[in-house]
DNA sequence: CTGTTAGCGCTTTCAA
DNA sequence: TTGAAAGCGCTAACAG
């Protein structure tokens, strides 16, 4: 027994099997109908023996094919991109690729970063859940021609293959229940929407869909997240610009809806009751918010899974078009829109 | 302009700088006190000039060092894991590594699945938050020496660094939390306990700090995470069984804590009226959730960086003796425990 | 200060 | 069927 703590090498595998390196490369890849049976079982044996596992650097290297994937998420605290994340390691999984996660932390120039760093990892592939994209970063990716998706996100002018919800139809679905549980005036809010194409699909949905019905009123507000006292004022101002009337309120994503809710606590309303309140993206203690709260649920874990197939699809070769696979959200009514 | 789809190589970076790749080699690794002016000025241009970036794949085949961390985690749906992934992400980044992220889905053969990966690739360190390791694993890992830190779980016979909580103090105190409120029945619940150490060593302290005090019932129980029906009749048998006296759960972790609130919901009991509830790690919807549950807050985020910095520090080449650091939990007391 | 050379561990012609 | 040898992109002696 070896009691070296280096690992073994291709090489010593050959020289423990009396053979040359080529023979043990054909063993392990595949290419074992060429080999006769005697030394098969010898470099089967000899692998066992010194615990063999070639290293994927050197074949990286070599075949220029890393089997790596590179993973840009913008926020790795957000349940969203976890339930994503999940369905591409489950993909990847499958199909032998292995994830290099970036975390961006919703900074710009981390993107640009990591993005750099999976380029030098000679990733084969990326996908990018992340908020923005600068000029710069576009440019190195779209000449770098590394098969990429992005997911819930469109980037203006960069032809690239996307994953995402059926915003329109979502938006639509949700705010009509809310006009039909009677809500007479509805609010709309997200994050600023800049030109993150998520945001301004709803927003815009939202809009057409309120105009279509008589007495409805329709508005919107823009917060950042974490900035309460902001969200206080709206929901406040929302709520006694309308008095005596039956109100709601979307909120165009999950960490938005929970920086509401905690507002509502804040000022005093109760969802359900003193006011609807309906959100993007299924919250795992939706139920448990008081009369619970009403979620439009994204299938994220198969968007992350369709994403995945997408770049290895890519990376296997598929020059096909852009291509834009969207999915349907599934609205599911809890307390807080029944009232 | 180049318009190749390769990637520029360190050979076409000393060719168009009219030099060796020695000389961009030392440009590259800061030994840059060592080249002329003019040298530094060429290679710095053609390095702009070509978009070049080393490839970490020689580099690190090459060198030995890959730069390259690896993270096995039991569940990464599991916001517990994603705020230690949080802290870990900012140490990797501070530190210049990258994480090679696996998800094991808590299955025993997809974490020996990730550890032969993570070493097939040279990680140069290895951290795990993981359910178990079967013997194999262990066997595999201690040979191989790489230094490795296991988060909020020790396993018995393995000599290996540690970061987690300190149990005993943090479950002593949210215990006489209860007992201070005037709770006079207090059921702990965990998953089956197994081996884990984790779960072992609340219950212990439960245990025994209950034990001290006259007059309080304890009990415990434990249910497979997912088996609703299960958690809905302890929860119905404690509640019953103890009528008329004041009754308290803590649940062990997290995400029981999520199933333990369904269940209550399912079983009609309401938590700060009907009885206490406290659980470990802290939950973002915790004070939204009726009353607001009350929870021990793991100082998450610092135990994930404080156990990057550790393999780093082994990787650097401490020898110092196995370390165990511990974190103190923090209780956040809410209306589910001080009706 | 600078460049030449020999590999790191692997795959892949090319010959036997 | 098998193996020797070249070379992926890089770093690290070793010479100038």
């Amino acid at each position: 027994m070896n009691t070296r703590v280096a690992r073994a090498t291709i090489s010593d595998v050959a020289k423990a099997a009396k053979t040359g390196k080529t023979s043990v490369s054909r063993y392990l890849n595949g290419e074992q109908h060429l080999l006769s049976d005697d030394l098969k079982a010898r470099i089967e044996f000899a692998i066992k023996q010194l615990d063999y596992r070639p290293s994927q650097m050197a074949r990286g290297l070599k075949r220029g094919r890393t089997r790596l994937i590179g993973l840009i998420i913008a926020d790795i605290t957000n349940p969203y991109s976890v339930d994503i994340l999940s369905g591409i390691e489950a993909a990847c999984r499958e199909k032998g690729f292995t994830l290099l996660m970036c975390n961006t932390n919703n900074e710009l120039d981390q993107e640009q970063h990591y993005l750099d760093l999976l380029q030098s990892y000679q990733v084969e592939g990326i996908v990018v859940n992340a908020v923005g994209m600068n000029e710069e970063g576009l440019n190195r990716l779209q000449q770098s021609a590394l098969p990429m998706v992005l997911i819930d996100r469109k980037i203006p002018g960069f032809a690239c293959d996307v994953v995402g919800l059926n915003n329109a139809k979502a938006t639509k679905e949700a705010t009509e229940h809310l006009i039909q549980q009677g809500f007479e005036a509805i609010l709309f809010i997200s994050e600023p929407t800049g030109t993150v194409n998520t945001r301004r699909e709803r927003l815009d949905a939202f809009r057409q869909t309120t105009s279509q019905h008589q007495g409805v009123a329709a508005e919107n507000a823009q917060a950042p997240l974490h900035d309460a006292s902001q969200i206080d004022d709206i929901l406040r101002n929302f709520h006694s610009r309308y008095r005596g009337m039956r109100k709601a309120i979307i909120s165009a994503n999950g960490s938005l809806t929970l920086q509401v809710a905690r507002s509502l606590r804040r000022v005093g309303l109760n969802w359900g009751s003193d006011i609807g309140l309906l959100g993007f993206d299924e919250l795992e203690w939706a139920e448990l918010a008081g009369v619970g709260i009403s979620t439009l649920k994204q299938p994220t874990w198969d968007m992350g899974y369709c994403a995945l197939n997408q770049v290895i699809s890519r990376i296997e070769g598929d020059k096909s078009s852009i291509k834009e696979s969207t999915f349907d959200g599934v609205l599911i009514i809890r307390g807080s829109t029944s009232c």
